[in-house]
DNA sequence: GCGTTATGCTACGGTAAGTGTAGCAACGGA
DNA sequence: TCCGTTGCTACACTTACCGTAGCATAACGC
């Protein structure tokens, strides 16, 4: 993983490309990233509230995904504490919501 | 969160959620998945052509992958080889496409 | 002051997931 | 027959993630 000083790349892991897309569709791919951006849907949560949220998952790779989406500038820590969508993030989210949608019927597909 | 026969939650990792917006999201978090689907948006490819647009990722996840995708019925293996979205898959790839236009917009507020 | 409670965040050992290289059997064309 | 391609797998190694515990800070009641 060669390094060599990737001004936004820096955080994009396995795909080098610096197609913004390629970068996105790698942070969403990451553990939480998805359903951080679900569960905030509707309201600024805490980090513990998060956690709780996200079926109590393990706070070293929460904390890792909330700085990562908050250096993407997708949400952000309020003045009185708790994370919540930046506007970037809520036009992002709002792309995600969609899938509940599709969700329940790709449910009623699969196993019925 | 009880898990009334999980007869397609089984394979859902973390999140032992029954809700299918969670399996879902849980889904489309792995490595490689978003990216499958996006590569796939135009046209079938073979498992070679494919982890050559992946950016050579490891044969073994990508396998991988392409088996859990399958099983949800989101792609499929054509006759004559060559890996393809399904009707559904087509669905959920629609849902991903406007991320395109998103990231841009994106990746122009970041680094400027 | 003291103790309690909650915030965001981190350390650390163990497990699971992903990487990279190599190679397999099966099929088709020259 | 040899060659190239297909989908797919084995194996050792590295990285990411999990689970538990704990830190420093701040706001409250007493």
């Amino acid at each position: 993983m060669t390094k060599q000083a990737a001004s936004k790349t820096r955080s994009v892991r396995g795909s080098r490309s610096s197609r913004p897309i390629m970068a996105l569709l790698d942070l969403l791919g990451r553990r939480w990233s998805l359903r951080i951006l679900w569960e905030l849907r509707d309201a600024p949560l805490t980090s513990r509230a998060l956690r709780s949220a996200c079926d109590e998952a393990s706070p070293t790779v929460l904390q890792t995904r909330l700085t990562e989406l908050r250096e993407a500038g997708f949400i952000e820590l309020g003045e009185g504490g708790g994370y919540g969508l930046t506007p970037l993030g809520r036009e992002l989210c709002e792309m995600v919501l969609p899938l509940h949608r599709f969700a329940e019927r790709w449910h009623g597909k699969t196993n019925a």
